[in-house]
DNA sequence: GCCGTTTTCGGCCCGACTGTTTTCAGTCG
């Protein structure tokens, strides 16, 4: 962890302990978004504290700028330390059953003393919270089943895994006799690397059919546990442990729906608020004039009874405030509201505009197929070029090969490259970067190839000084391309080096070094922050998959989704280039 | 706690749903 991480968390737990105990609910909602300020910001905390341009950064105060020097400076926070020492370590953790919120946790917290969610499970079953004002049994009941439901849901679940039961059920949704249109929304429509729940949007043939539609929904075999049903929404639990909620809206607030669900709830907030700077309301029926929507009659799940100024559409919607529409990829208040209000959002990267893959591997490594079936693959998905990349001697569980063997595994490739038509081979290798930096290999063989991968498997664990140096070694060795997944982490398994990117990310840009968006899951390595970061500080980066068979190449667009995440657009990616292009980028980092 | 091209004080996004209540508080997304 960072120490951008460990700040980023100690304001998300200053702004949960300031909820239960009571305080200002802005101070904890200020303090949420100084969290994820930290956690995403690029700027090195200690030397931004160290120049004083802390304050700089938006939403970073007095306070929040004392603290993080605070913490700096005594590796703890004073002002935090005291609030933690007020309150029970175990109601934290009791925050993340769904129905209990921090008004409950802090009243069982006083009337009971119950600090921990095992004590609340407990006191249920003795039946201890009889008598407390404001639970009854019906609460007592929804609290048991959220402890149950924390259980059964197996928290976040991978993007890749998520989309794959999303995408069934959709198909499914988009077939019942009462839908005319089906689309998926929340986090997943942004690509988030992880997904908490799963959010549907359906518009209705009729107005009215909305309960004949969820009723279909909650008897879907995916069904593990029905958890609501009503003629608006539905909310289910499925087999794989993943919640999915169908929402069921008119065909003509559709737009206003997708916009509102999709998010993030940042992106939504600040878009509100812009619409109120306009005169203007926005909620999940449309964009209203205020001078209109109070007059209007509401009633609860029906749309407003006035004419909207938008609602069909997202465009429309976006439109109607001034701005460009930004991708859903985009829709997390990383700055696109005030570039699409200044008609400045990026022409993102498409996957058609790859022309090939720099990084897959093959039976003579640890893959599952022949150099010809990788090849041909590769060009069965259009691609001008695929760089054949084994791993290293050191690699020995995965087979890696040894200088005698990538040399003769670099003929073959070279012989079936000059057999096969329509495609160009290029001879590789994913070259271990040892734990000090070392390549594992001498030069003389890595000037054998006609691209290089450097990447870290092993030393995982080192602390940000040394893990930094070592890429940075990489990074200076002229027969160094690409730093293949430059952390070395697994999303849910393993967290990878901590590198301090703002001088990688110099010298890469300086030595003509690309940085991998590798797109296999679990890696998406770099992450959409690093990349983004990494394309402001001027350098390319390499979208590969690290197929281990000719399947794996499939693997592209979860990549791709990242660069876009990351603002990126063709000309930041040197997969993008042709072949001579390319060429002639490894050959201008080599000596002459 | 943070912020300001109407503000250095007074706001801070919005609606649905649920439960415990007679008009509202808490939770969620």
């Amino acid at each position: 962890m960072s120490v951008n991480d460990d700040l980023s968390a100690l304001f998300a737990t200053f702004a949960a302990l300031l909820q239960i105990k009571g305080e200002s609910v802005f101070k904890a909602i200020a303090f949420q978004k100084v969290s994820r300020l930290l956690g995403e910001t690029s700027v090195d905390l200690r030397k931004a504290a160290a120049e004083g341009s802390l304050a700089e950064m938006e939403g970073i105060g007095d306070s929040s700028r004392k603290i993080i020097e605070d913490y700096l400076a005594n590796g703890k926070s004073a002002d935090f330390d005291s609030v933690a020492a007020s309150v029970p370590a175990g109601l934290l953790p009791m925050l993340e059953i769904p129905g209990l919120g921090p008004k409950t946790i802090a009243l069982l917290w006083k009337e009971r003393n119950i600090q921990s969610a095992e004590e609340l499970s407990k006191a249920i079953d003795a039946g201890k919270l009889d008598g407390v004002k404001g639970i009854g049994e019906k609460k007592i009941d929804q609290i048991k089943q959220g402890i149950a439901l924390r259980a059964a849901s197996k928290g976040r679940m991978g993007i890749v895994q998520a989309l794959a039961v999303a995408e069934e059920l959709l198909a499914r949704v988009r077939k019942l006799p009462g839908v005319e249109k089906a689309e998926i929304a929340g986090s997943l429509r942004r690509r988030r690397e992880t997904i908490g729940d799963v959010d549907l949007i359906a518009a209705l043939k009729d107005e009215n059919g909305g309960e004949a539609v969820a009723k279909h929904f909650t008897q879907f075999p995916q069904v593990e546990r029905v958890l609501g049903q009503g003629k608006t929404k539905a909310s289910i639990l499925t087999t794989s442990g993943l919640q999915v909620d169908l929402r069921l809206v008119p065909m003509a607030h559709l737009g206003a729906a997708l916009q509102y669900f999709t998010g993030s709830k940042e992106h939504n907030v600040r878009l509100r608020s812009l619409a109120n700077d306009q005169g203007m309301t926005l909620n999940e029926w449309g964009l209203y004039r205020v001078s209109d929507y109070d007059k209007s009659e509401k009633k609860t799940g029906e749309a407003p009874a006035v004419k909207p100024v938008a609602s069909k559409n997202e465009a429309e919607i976006y439109s109607a405030l001034g701005l460009q529409t930004p991708d859903p990829l985009l829709r997390e208040d990383r700055g696109e509201i005030t570039a699409a209000a200044d008609g400045k959002l990026p022409k993102l990267i498409e996957l058609a505009d790859i022309r090939g893959d720099l990084h897959s591997h093959t039976v003579a490594s640890d893959g599952s197929d022949t150099i010809l079936a990788m090849a041909e693959a590769a060009r069965d998905r259009g691609y001008q070029f695929l760089a054949i990349t084994d791993h290293s001697k050191s690699q020995v569980i995965a087979n890696g090969l040894d200088a005698k063997r990538l040399l003769a595994h670099v003929k073959e490739i070279h012989k079936i490259g000059a057999q096969i038509k329509g495609i160009t081979l290029l001879a590789g290798c994913e070259v271990d970067i040892l734990s000090d930096g070392q390549m594992d290999f001498e030069n003389e063989i890595l000037a054998e190839l006609d691209i290089v991968i450097a990447s870290p498997h092993v030393a995982l664990r080192q602390d940000q000084e040394k893990a930094t140096q070592r890429l940075l070694r990489a990074i200076e060795n002229p027969y160094v391309n690409v730093i293949g997944h430059p952390t070395g982490r697994l999303i849910h398994q393993r967290e990878g080096l901590p590198l301090d990117f703002g001088p990688i990310f110099k010298a890469a840009a300086e030595s003509g070094t690309a940085m991998e968006i590798n797109a296999a899951y679990p890696r998406l390595d770099l992450n959409d922050v690093h990349a983004r970061a990494a394309i402001a500080a001027g350098v390319k980066l390499s979208i590969n998959t690290d197929a281990h068979s000719t399947g794996g190449l499939g693997a592209m667009i979860f990549g791709i989704e990242v660069a876009r995440r990351a603002w990126a657009g063709s000309v930041d990616v040197i997969n993008c280039l042709g072949v001579s292009e390319l060429k002639s980028l490894v050959r201008r980092k080599r000596p002459r």
